[in-house]
DNA sequence: TGCCAGGCCGGGT
DNA sequence: ACCCGGCATGGC
């Protein structure tokens, strides 16, 4: 547990505590250094759900022309994509790489929405959200971090994503131990910032631009790092 | 050219 | 409870 009921308090009280908000920092200066970011990028809260399993381990470019597919073969809804069966769905996913796996991770997801909440996405995302973040977590394929992306960017629900860039930055600030894992990271956001699903959208997105563009794996700390200071 | 990208699972300790 | 190999395409 970190510290006490904080969630209630606004954001400047948190400058008065002994120790300074280094979360809250870093976003304003990633937030003045890159703008807005304007995710998750996609159409609908359906084409951001598939893109959420798609982007698994893998660059945006790639996922970008596996959905191109999805879209050029009109079959971006929720029942054209159920009653594709997992090798045709492969094939048109192909330049997402892992398309067998993630085929059958559609599927999965597929399922479960079919069979629990009757292909409705309103319904699903109604659902209150623990709940529905357990029930998320159970479909083989869905991992916290793409259960948190579409929790937030599919269904604008409260909650902070964290993925590898997020804990590399952390790590190079010495924010987080090594050993940190997924839970703990996403309370520390989560016990530093107001909850607010706007904030947590660009938040997690300003890391992943700050990743790509300034925090990759294998390269040193990097001079111009816009916080570099924080 | 090898390393990397917006993870997750399953088997072995 | 961890650790690790496997999964795969496209960009630089």
């Amino acid at each position: 547990m970190g510290r006490k009921d904080t969630s209630a308090i606004p954001s400047q009280h948190f400058a008065s505590c002994d120790m300074p908000n280094k979360i809250l920092e870093i976003h304003h200066a990633l937030f003045a250094h890159f703008g807005p970011q304007h995710w998750w990028p996609g159409d609908s809260p359906f084409e951001v759900m598939v893109g959420a399993v798609l982007t698994q381990n893998t660059n945006w470019t790639n996922v970008s022309r596996a959905i191109s597919n999805l879209k050029e073969a009109d079959l971006l809804s929720f029942n054209k994509l159920h009653a594709l069966d997992a090798g045709a769905l492969a094939d048109l996913i192909r330049p997402a790489g892992y398309y067998n796996l993630k085929a059958g991770r559609l599927k999965n997801l597929l399922d479960f929405i079919a069979g629990e909440y009757g292909g409705s996405l309103t319904d699903l995302f109604g659902t209150d959200l623990h709940s529905l973040r357990e029930q998320l977590l159970t479909v083989r394929g869905i991992g916290p971090e793409t259960a948190d992306s579409i929790l937030l960017y599919a269904a604008g629900k409260p909650v902070f994503v964290v993925d590898a860039y997020t804990y590399r930055i952390l790590l190079r600030h010495d924010l987080v131990a090594e050993e940190a894992r997924y839970d703990e990271i996403q309370e520390l956001f989560t016990d530093s910032l107001p909850e607010d699903v706007q904030l947590y959208n660009e938040y997690h997105a300003l890391l992943v631009r700050l990743g790509k563009e300034y925090c990759k794996k294998n390269r040193p700390a990097c001079e111009t790092c816009p916080v570099k200071d924080i």
